[in-house]
Order: C-alpha cells, then sequence, then structure tokens
DNA sequence: ATTTCAGATTTACCGTAGTAAACTATCTCT
DNA sequence: AGAGATAGTTTACTACGGTAAATCTGAAAT
C-alpha cells in the first residue's frame, strides 16, 4: 500500500526530511514561513500520519520529537509514478513535454536533464 | 484557479477527450473495462464536473451527451506544475531521476526522451 | 393501457485532509 | 502559591471525492 500524502501533510514529512527530527513547535515555524497555520493543525496532522505510520515520535520531558519512518524517496516515487500513470498513460515523453514547454528551465538544469537523460542511455544500451 | 480533479473524474475527462463527447452511459461502460463502477456513480460525478465548470452538455431526446469544456493539455500540464513544484521543489532533473529508475523505460521510449531533450536544448539555446 | 426500461435527479453515506478552538496537564517564574 | 506559558489531547466542523441506492419521469413494447 502506497503511503499517500495530503499536501500539507508533505510538507510536514520535508521538514523531518530535512531535519532528521523534529518538534511539532519546529513544524509549525517552519511552515508558518510560508503561510500561517495554528500549531494545534500541525499537531493533528502529525498525528494522523502517526496513525498511518509515515512518522514516530521519542519523548523527552513533556516535548515529542518526530521523526519519519518512510523515505523521502519512496514518497516522491510514488507521486511521481502516480501521476505519470494517471495522467500521462504512462509516457515518460509526454510528461516531459509538458514540463518542458510550461516550466522556465534555466540552461543549468537543462544540462543537468541532458546529461542524465545521456547516462540512463548508455545505461540500457552499453 | 486551476481545475483539479480527481482521480475517477480524470477518467472520465480522458474518455471526453478521446471521444469528443459521450453519454453518461457510454463512459459507464469505458471505465467499467477496467473496474466496474454503478452508473448512477458516473452520472454523479458528471454533476460535480459540469458544477465546477469542466465539462457541459447538450440534449437530445432525453439524453445528454456531454463533452470536456477544459482541454487536456490545461490539465495535465497543471498536474505536472504541481507535482514538480510540490514534491520535487521544481527540480526537473530530480523527477526525472525517479522515474528513470523505477520505471521500466523502453528504449523506444528512451530514443524519444533524448530527442526530446536535445530538441528543447537547442532551442533554448541556438 | 400497463408494464418495463432507461434516462436523469435526489438523497445519503463514508473516508480523508485540513482547519482550529477548547481543554488538560505540567513547568517555570515571581 | 498563583500566573502564565507550553505541550499534548479532545472535540468539532468544512469540503471534497467517491460510492451508490432510491426515486421520478418519460418512452417503448406487448
Amino acid at each position: 500500500m502506497p503511503i499517500s500524502l495530503g499536501s500539507v501533510q508533505l510538507r510536514i514529512m520535508q521538514v523531518l526530511w530535512n531535519e532528521g527530527g523534529a518538534t511539532a513547535r519546529r513544524i509549525t515555524e517552519v511552515l508558518s514561513q510560508q503561510a500561517p497555520i495554528a500549531h494545534s493543525t500541525v499537531q493533528t496532522l502529525l498525528r494522523k500520519l502517526e496513525a498511518k505510520g509515515a512518522v514516530t515520535h521519542d519523548q523527552t520531558d513533556r516535548t515529542f520529537t518526530f521523526r519519519a519512518l518512510v523515505a523521502e524517496s519512496d514518497v516522491t516515487r510514488s507521486a511521481a509514478q502516480d501521476l505519470l500513470s494517471r495522467v500521462f498513460q504512462g509516457s515518460i515523453t509526454g510528461l516531459m513535454a509538458h514540463l518542458l514547454d510550461s516550466e522556465e528551465v534555466t540552461p543549468e538544469e537543462m544540462k543537468r536533464l541532458r546529461a542524465l537523460v545521456e547516462e540512463k542511455s548508455k545505461e540500457n544500451r552499453p
């Protein structure tokens, strides 16, 4: 069962992935930098994340420190696969075409991307 | 406001995009090929889609024929952008790396993809 | 004409995400 | 000891997606 996260849940997870572990308070602070969010909202979502096995917590004194139980790569991979299959019927090229058309892609990014594709290209047929 | 669709709603839209227009009955038939779905479910979702301006319908006799009001490219583009920004912080390379790692990519697909990237690469810096 | 069929509409759930106030317990500072 | 801050818990509500039965309504068939 592919763990699926809402958008705020994802942002909470991203804080945990970045920082290794964090208190609810810390997460509230980080998320509030983008848009204000009530501390109790963060706590509620942490509870829900814990209920579905995405995070756990250790306790010191009265404070919980949460950490991720699922790997970032698992979540991002399944999100990407989901989009690919649902929206683009599995066509990576189709997905890429859309992105390259609609996003501003810096020359740097373009270079990295080309290198990546070349790399993988060789890999499959050495 | 970027029109956002649920997964079944998207599949309904895909039928409309493919066929230009379709009755609820027709949509039920197509969707049921993958997994059974009640006709009334399809009708409910068509209603919700119409409520948010994604589709409209013409009537002949007692039967509605629905057609899409939003373009496939708009929906797919915004879905791709959404994933890119939310999950991959805008890094197309990051997204691609995940896909190329986790998906089985046929040599054909790889070739098309390479061609696409080369093309775009030149385009930006002729 | 009465039944049956096939549309569409109404009504009703459930689950999940997000939102957050209200409440309880504890700790700390004066 | 009392006041205030802080942590976590309970409770509550909204919105949306999905699910589908029940119902209404007009057309077709016998």
